[in-house]
DNA sequence: GTAGTATGTTACCGATCGGTAACATTACGA
DNA sequence: TCGTAATGTTACCGATCGGTAACATACTAC
């Protein structure tokens, strides 16, 4: 028994390291306080603290603590990215069938989402600066976005794609607004029914044809 | 000529007062401030100078920062709610036309607006706090707003009024935002051309009837 | 065990922040 | 002209910020 717990003893009260690595562990509280408490009100050490480790380390594995925020801004987009990759794949050739299970999904995460809605929006909010990595990453990402939900428009054959592309795209960012600016959490089934009338109407337009 | 230059003399290179009342040029310079570089982003000293007047002037208007950012955005909301009994007024009794012309109004707005988006919205984003005044304040309004949006649907008769209502709702959000993640100032004729088609389209079903 | 690497600790830097005190100056009305 | 109220000036406070240096400790591979 205390032949192996000198060693325990040893690390007693001392950090446990743990199985996640430490940059992860950095970039996942940071985006948990940002979340919470937005971005230029949370410090480096407040950070490092959360991530269970300290401030010297951070900047070890980040230049700043804007590259921080830069990367995890990367790392929210890169999940969005793939999540689009994921659509695609899931309804090859069905551009209708893609866009209600797009809005379906966007739904599903608003009703789970915390009283702050989206965290790229708030962080373009929050960096007004032009020049800063962040901002430029999003806009870019937000831009391809647009462009993406132009595409299976006109792929899904509406009348006025451009319209629609940009109905869709306003009840997007609105929808995620709505849950900061009145709580509602279940705007997700409206864009979900405007999404499946307009499906629907444009499948009996080419039923008809 | 000379007799009354001494005096002139006397404020040369002094600051003349302004006829603006100190004030509103503090809540003025602020606005613009906040809106360029973000609310956390301009300290106070930035603010005082920008409104020609010092610190000490601006602590005695305003307790605090919070309380100068609050002021700030209880003036952005009675304008906004101004110009509500403004369109109610023009449009007694024509809850389509009110419509129609809101979303005229908030076009033009948008095509008017710089890179940074809605204030209100940008303060939301940046004031996490859900004590801080000027957040109340916010949520406050954009709740009577949907309520108002809501109000007017069901009295323009279309068929489902709170799935039209929130639909508007999202796109006014989203149209500010996409200013400033796309910035895209058109996005509001498309809010445009979206009412126009759901008010004639309930017009025309109001004539079948 | 030993060397080398990753991580932790502490203390510090300069800058900026929101906010205040004390006092000087100006404007303006009686 | 004089008194009072509004405004300006300066200096300061404590706290916090992002970021770094120097050194101590832990872990791991050999």
């Amino acid at each position: 028994m205390q032949t192996d717990i000198p060693a325990n003893q040893k690390k007693l009260g001392k950090k446990v390291r743990s199985a996640i690595p430490v940059r992860e562990r950095i970039l996942v509280a940071a985006g948990d306080l940002f979340q919470r408490h937005g971005i230029r009100g949370v410090g480096v050490e407040a950070i490092a603290e959360a991530a269970q480790t300290n401030k010297m380390t951070l900047y070890r594995y980040f230049d700043s603590k804007d590259e921080l925020i830069a990367e995890w801004v990367r790392g929210l987009i890169a999940h969005k990215e793939e999540e689009w990759k994921d659509l695609n794949a899931k309804h090859r050739g069905d551009p209708h069938g893609q866009l209600q299970d797009w809005s379906r999904r966007v739904s599903e995460k608003l009703s789970a989402m915390e009283e702050r809605g989206s965290a790229l929006g708030n962080a373009l909010a929050e960096l007004p600066d032009p020049n800063h990595p962040a901002r430029r990453v999003i806009q870019e990402h937000k831009q391809r976005e647009h462009k993406r939900v132009v595409r299976l428009c006109k792929a899904a054959g509406f009348e006025d794609a451009a319209l629609s592309a940009n109905l869709f795209y306003m009840m997007l960012e609105g929808a995620h607004s709505c849950v900061q600016c009145i709580g509602m959490r279940q705007i997700g089934e409206h864009l979900v029914e405007v999404v499946n009338r307009m499906v629907e109407n444009s499948r009996r337009q080419r039923a008809v044809r």
